[in-house]
DNA sequence: AGTACCATGTAAGCCGTTACATGATTCT
DNA sequence: AGAATCATGTAACGGCTTACATGGTACT
């Protein structure tokens, strides 16, 4: 029921009018930090927002491309899903899960998976910056400057964070709260 | 592929053994901020992961309940999954793809969306600041201090993020990019 | 001619949600 | 006795991934 592809697409097509496989780099690159789907979910789905007038072939181009656009019931419904419908706020990040499990982890280990953390997390630091950097320039930006600042500033907590964990003494490891004898 | 059921259920019983109903609980507690499961996915993996060997039953109680427990097998797998797994980041957050898609709005409605978003943030806060007070005199405190102290830096940015969004000058929404002549 | 990339689609199967279903224990 | 909660399971359905499949265009 939560059906948030539906409205992923919708939010990308009001952006600008773009292929199926548009939309699919689309997803890798500018949404891959919160959302992520396949052609092979895409093209149906635009199939069913078609059928329900919620977008509109605007053009056919070479190798058979079809170029969508949102219409103005398209743009209605994603309005009224950005501002009327409760935001269903579960998540389910598997990087989330293993934070949370490390701790079970003897120090050496957990160290070392903090530390493969701490790596991703500096090669995203160094992405956002670069797009920011970048787009002071682009004409026409692939994202929202503001939402940059907050993955910047995300992230930048996430490596002190880390950070901290890696330089910290050495912690019990094994079950949780519990003293072995 | 990704079958983090299995390991967030094994990290959950490494902590300490549990029945079926008490993983329920604790998925809903300790774990919601990065995972979730309902008990009709709970118990059939339950099933299986005994079946595997890596749980085993320790113990029967009222109302048909059943305790189960790591296994020694289990806990390498738990490991190896922690330490040697490739970890997939790619998530799937409703949250983030709104916070993408909001700049789509006109002011009046981009502030609304931003000061909803706020209010829950703010709850989120209070009630992690309330976990770690109260964690100061649990003996056996339900999660681990750090990765509360994590989740609070994390609220507290997106909070200020949220803060200055909301206390912004107007900014243009509809088509990005564009300007409407 | 061959390779790489652009571009769109379908099918099988797993994962996760909602709904259905049952029974035990405790409290009032 | 009835309601609330504890406790465990199964079934139907839809979303998402992986794999299969096809063809167009550009470059060398």
């Amino acid at each position: 029921m939560t059906m948030s592809l539906r409205h992923a697409v919708l939010g990308l097509l009001a952006r600008r009018p773009s292929t199926g496989y548009e939309l699919t780099r689309t997803f890798d690159r500018s949404l891959r930090s919160s959302w992520h789907a396949r052609h092979s979910q895409i093209y149906p789905e635009l199939a069913k927002l078609e059928a329900a007038d919620l977008v509109e072939v605007v053009g056919r181009g070479a190798r058979r491309s079809k170029t969508y656009d949102i219409t103005e019931a398209g743009r209605a419904e994603l309005r009224r899903w950005l501002v009327e419908a409760e935001p269903d706020r579960s998540q389910r990040s598997e990087s989330g899960l293993r934070l949370f499990l490390t701790p079970l982890l003897e120090t050496a280990e957990r160290r070392a998976t903090y530390e493969r953390d701490l790596a991703h997390v500096e090669a995203e630091l160094a992405a956002l910056e670069a797009l920011r950097a970048g787009m002071q320039s682009a004409t026409e930006p692939e994202v929202f400057a503001p939402q940059v600042e907050l993955g910047i500033r995300v992230n930048n907590v996430l490596r002190s964070w880390l950070h901290e964990q890696v330089e910290a003494p050495a912690a019990s490891g094994g079950r949780h709260g519990r003293t072995e004898t």
